[in-house]
DNA sequence: TTGTACGCGTTATCAC
DNA sequence: GTGATAACGCGTACAA
């Protein structure tokens, strides 16, 4: 029982590597990560050999506790699986390694309760920057307190980051939704559409909210009928039943369906088939985010091209280099395809 | 200047909480979390009111270096952006938050190097459980420093579960690509197909590779040439190449093409239409995965359903039941669709 | 340039 | 039941 007994050994800490370099504890600290320079170049090489040797790995949350800062990055999704969020952590995440730094992720999955749950104890990890994605924070009470609940983190020295979530006091990244609503409600009218539905979701969704509000300004200002609305889940299966429904009540005059994104729209498409309506030949459907499977469906989807990934960066981005409440705005881009072919006029 | 000044107000600590309560540090702490019940009920009281008025919340580093272990989870992914991946720790992600814990993550990139590196300092986390998913580790010496920075990570007292890559001394959940490839086999003979491309990726790649010789396997069991082999990425752009390399060589008497994942098999549907090549009538298309988009191409894709949200999940349990190098195996099922449809016979 | 010693916020081990 | 106090692993004055 002399040393070749492997049971649960422990990392090895600063202090092995002190020891096993023939300097101290300080020394030590100071060559592997010491704003100051102020050590011999051989003890520097010194350490560094022991620490290789030893396989030694600096104990995070020690340093943490020790500098009074952590190397964590919080991100709030409200479902990782879904193309559209999954994208935007993709940027994160990139963005994040880039910097040195480490992402924790948690999933508030539409509820703005747990949402308003998970950003309490997240400030447990006391991370360096919260950055909330797609959250549904509308919701009267639950609002004011994830305000005053991020407001204090900041007073704590956090940065705070909101994607795709305007008219809190954070810094923001946006995108034109409603802009790009609009367009693309010029955009098929110029195409000769003339009567519309809309598959939106919740009000309390603001991303939602602002392409449906977008659209019908635009729709009013050319002095169109009011499309007829379906408000259902902002997801495939939501999409795919507002389609149903629609069916199902017989569709009357209308000639185009807009979805308030791309999930929606191609399960929309896939209810159409399912019941026997082409989409693309008996209706036409546009989406929006433009994302991958956009491009793989049948017909190719009409949709308004939104910078997921970019988006991610930019929150990176804005969270590292302290400003303000500032925010950045992406521009979107309409993409037409063949779900909305021309319409020969009426 | 007396009380007003919010400037950096460092966040509450438990000492702020003992005071507010009146009581010590030591009983403070007990009343929050101690496994110890011996703490005068009135305390309790006491302290939590005095927690929830300062909005304390426990600094998670000092309790990870206090009680010598963390409440992470660290997952390891290869793109957080592809469907398949955004599944798994979809349910990894859901199954820790269920626990109670934290979950890390980062991007390997396809790049075992980066995974290695990422390996290394993910040790710094001191994490509870390393989940890998998706790694590509096969290349010689790369692999051996993989598995011994895992294995002593693992006498350290944390946790290894790899998902869908088996081979390796660790504790695995798999799917049955080769027995799922191998029915799919079967399937497309019953269905009258003899001539077969098969896009496949790089050998490193265990899960391409299962598939592929699955496949091959039963195709030689039941007497049938060699299918065309053609490698190319993992992803959707490879699919979509592949295809296109497929057309401009002429695929000559190919009739059905197994791609090893959907996105491939996605990609390369939508190649074979921008080539006007239609998918399902000029030629056979099948996947693996079954990932919702599977549903929504058109023709719907014919492919092996993998629960991928599941073996997400599982790891999460396999790592918390601290069995030994155990593994569960996920079984699969062929889902036929219309992009294969019954060839009359030759 | 280096080492000693203290502090970070928490838990755990003691006495009381 | 409770309160000092010593850890935990590290950074960093301060002194040498």
């Amino acid at each position: 029982m002399a040393d070749g007994s492997t049971v649960p050994s422990s990392p090895p800490t600063l202090h092995d590597v002190a020891r096993e370099a023939g300097v101290s504890i300080a020394t030590a600290s100071r060559a592997l990560n010491g704003s100051s320079r102020n050590v011999r170049s051989e003890n520097v090489s010194r350490v560094r050999a022991a620490a290789a040797k030893l396989n030694y790995e600096p104990h995070l949350s020690a340093q943490a506790i020790a500098r009074g800062s952590t190397r964590t990055v919080a991100l709030v999704v409200r479902d990782v699986a879904d193309p559209y969020f999954s994208a935007i952590a993709a940027g994160v995440v990139q963005a994040t390694e880039e910097a040195g730094l480490i992402v924790t992720m948690a999933v508030a999955d539409g509820s703005p309760e747990r949402e308003l749950e998970i950003v309490r104890t997240l400030r447990g990890q006391r991370p360096r920057v919260i950055i909330l994605a797609g959250s549904r924070i509308e919701g009267a009470g639950v609002r004011d307190a994830l305000v005053e609940e991020l407001a204090e983190y900041r007073t704590a020295g956090g940065r705070v980051v909101l994607i795709s979530q305007r008219d809190l006091p954070f810094a923001t990244v946006t995108v034109d939704n409603r802009g790009g609503a609009a367009e693309l409600a010029r955009a098929l009218l110029g195409l000769g559409y003339r009567r519309f539905a809309v598959f939106h979701a919740a009000p309390e969704i603001r991303t939602s909210r602002d392409r449906y509000e977008g659209f019908l300004a635009e729709l009013a200002a050319a002095g169109m009928p009011e499309p007829l609305a379906i408000e259902t889940g902002f997801t495939r299966a939501g999409g795919y039943e507002a389609a149903r429904r629609l069916v199902d009540r017989g569709f009357e005059d209308v000639e185009a369906v807009f979805a308030v994104n791309d999930v929606m729209a191609i399960g929309a498409m896939t209810a159409f088939r399912d019941a026997g309506v082409m989409p693309g030949t008996d209706i036409a459907v546009a989406g929006f985010d433009d994302i991958e499977p956009a491009l793989d469906v049948l017909p190719p989807l009409t949709s308004v091209a939104v910078p997921l990934r970019e988006a991610g960066l930019s929150a990176m981005r804005l969270a590292l280099s302290d400003g303000g409440e500032a925010g950045v705005r992406h521009p979107v881009g309409v993409v037409l395809r063949d779900s909305t072919p021309p319409r020969r006029s009426a």
